[in-house]
DNA sequence: ATCATAGTGAGAACGGTTATGATAACGCTT
DNA sequence: AAGCGTTATCATAACCGTTCTCACTATGAT
């Protein structure tokens, strides 16, 4: 249910491809996506929305602080709902599934860090990888 | 100054584009290297040898133990010798300094995390951004 | 409704990396 | 030392995710 105005409040024209991907993402069944997979999802519902678009509006939504794009050790870029809480990822092996955690004890630890080496932090990136394996975790039926 | 035994023992043969390569990383004034700083690094010492057989190398190496391979930000991967121990990133935007550190706790927290989660951790990927600023970084004079 | 402007879509281009295939080097056996 | 099967190398093409190009279209202010 996204609002023209949301576009139109970073600059942005209302337009169907915006407003479908923002949907996208919203509405999201999966919270972390690749352009691919936008590209997919939107075929599937029918909107003739060229990859090269996908790829541009991402891109923009990313500048404007609406989604962050990650790299999960896979080559494709993942992207996510800005939703201005911090986290980071911990990604099964298997089946691709994405947990978040934050840690403020690992959070400031790596400022301390920075510090330390006298460096003026950024940001960081942090990832564990991991099998899911209790949860019958390779091809498991969505509910 | 690597022995074709290092090679032989791991099941490669001791050919001139490993050994040299190996040395490269051995004598390591630079610790965290490109293919294409390996590349060029070799075409420098008058090294005729292909990038196809830099990238092939590196890859042998890196399942061989012998090399890690890790990626900073930028799209193109970098390695470094395989020490046995583990360690994380400190990156500079400005000049792509690398410093490494190791902080127990923040590990010990990540195994915590997973283990929480009913994840079997296989690894993590944790890097810093930021800048050295104090250090008068952009563009140095190294030493 | 008009029109300047910004956005789109198909496909080409790009950059890092890997695969291919014909030649060369390695190293074990005589 | 020479022969020979196997593995490695080199040049180049292919690959894959992503970005660029450019002719055409939609948007939104008037
Ligand atoms: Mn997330
Ligand atoms: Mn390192
Ligand atoms: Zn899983
Ligand atoms: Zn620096």
């Amino acid at each position: 249910m996204s609002h023209p105005s949301d576009l139109k409040s970073i600059g942005l024209k209302a337009t169907l491809p915006r407003l479908k991907i923002l949907d996208l993402f919203e509405q999201s069944r999966k919270r972390h996506m690749t352009a691919e997979e936008v590209y997919k999802l939107l075929q599937d519902e029918g909107q003739d929305i060229g990859l090269a678009t996908v790829y541009r509006v991402l891109t923009q939504f990313e500048q404007a602080g609406l989604l962050m794009r990650h790299h999960f050790d896979s080559d494709k870029a993942v992207f996510e709902l800005n939703q201005g809480e911090h986290h980071d990822h911990l990604v099964c092996l298997q089946c691709g599934r994405v947990e978040e955690f934050y840690d403020a004890e690992i959070e400031k630890r790596q400022k301390k860090i920075a510090q330390e080496r006298g460096f003026d932090i950024h940001d960081h990136s942090l990832q564990i990888y991991a099998d899911c394996t209790k949860n019958s975790c390779p091809h498991r039926p969505k509910k």
